[in-house]
DNA sequence: GAATCCATGTAATTGGTTACATGATTCA
DNA sequence: TGAATCATGTAACCAATTACATGGATTC
């Protein structure tokens, strides 16, 4: 616990570069250590993730000396293999968060559908932005489950900086507000198609 | 201009398969016949997009019927070959916007290192919220002037739901008024931060 | 003299998705 | 009887990024 341990610790992250998902499924287990199969549930209300992509990384990570495993066997079900995160990995994390922030990567369906929505008939474009309110709505009801679900259980905790249910709340509160916001969007865009009726070619 | 040709034109439509980098290219050929080089850098001001994937993605719809292409010599330039949309290329455009629309593919490193906030120091938490803060900053004030751009040069058609400036002017008002909601957010959890001085660990 | 713009492309590599394989248990 | 859940993994494929190659014109 000397200064120059901590120093070669900081150093030896520095060394390691693993790819956007292997830092996500770092910050989960440092939350709690648990299976591949877990994390993915876990991750899987907030975002999509393929397991079959997360078993190589967790070996890999192993590899490098971020990850732990112990195998758990159980009866009724297969056995399972418990990952945790060790003191690099912690150390590795706080690197990459201290480090520049790359530019998100977003593939969007809809923004890119709206994008050429004018050359569509006008049935076409409400039809897809009705929908997207629709699946907005979907989302914010989830979300807004998560959040009551999350002070439940931790209370106290996700108003303190320092614990994890903090990060959870205020990712859960931004997805929110985002939300809101497109849904009027959304509004606005149809009262817009049903000032101009005649905004839509019609072949 | 039968009704037969339009339906098999919607046939062969439906049987197109090409990816969603390629549906946003035709939508911008769709709008005006260029080069690659000129499509990116169209494209660019709003999302990166790599040349090197555009070249063969053109060659591939060429190849399909979607684009014509046509070699022009300039002088003291390299040539470049212009890409014109088919009749075809706007039918697959239609066909996908009215098909089943797939969910967003996000790789967030912002978003993801807030999911592992909780484990920095406060310093590292404020410089981070702090850089997003200065990021959406330089994006809202970047899109605001795409906005009286587009106004200027197009005026009304901005407003008629049946010409591109309207897809364009739509989702530009779309990302600000996200970028919006996002930097108030912003600032309730540099409060939240500032509230709860003791809620990173020193190491 | 070095960097950037114009303009096209190929090759190598990494990242991500889908399909496949295994096998017991539980639920409709 | 068939599907879903638990649990791990490999193989094949597609998508995306980075690097490389070319070469004149222009700008710093």
């Amino acid at each position: 616990m000397t200064e120059a341990i901590l120093e070669t610790l900081d150093d030896a992250a520095a060394d390691i570069r693993i790819n956007r998902l292997s830092y996500t499924l770092l910050g989960a287990l440092l939350r709690e250590p648990t299976s591949g199969y877990e994390v993915v549930k876990a991750l899987e209300k907030f975002r999509p993730v393929n397991i079959s992509q997360v078993y190589p990384l967790l070996s890999e990570m192993e590899e490098k000396g971020l990850l732990s495993s112990e195998e758990i066997e159980q009866d009724g079900k297969p056995n399972k293999k418990i990952y945790r995160a060790t003191p690099l990995a912690r150390a590795v994390v706080r690197h990459w968060i201290d480090g520049p922030t790359q530019e998100a990567v977003i593939r969007d369906d809809f923004t890119a559908k709206v994008y050429s929505f004018w050359l569509a008939e006008t049935r076409a474009k409400r039809a897809l932005i009705a929908e997207r309110i629709d699946w907005l709505d979907c989302e914010i009801s989830f979300f807004a489950e998560r959040l009551t679900e999350l002070h439940l259980e931790h209370g106290e905790a996700a108003l303190d900086p320092g614990q994890w249910p903090f990060s959870r709340d205020i990712l859960i509160r931004r997805r929110l507000a985002l939300y809101h916001e497109e849904r009027l969007w959304c509004h606005r865009v149809l009262e817009q198609l049903n000032r101009n009726e005649d905004g839509g070619k019609t072949t």
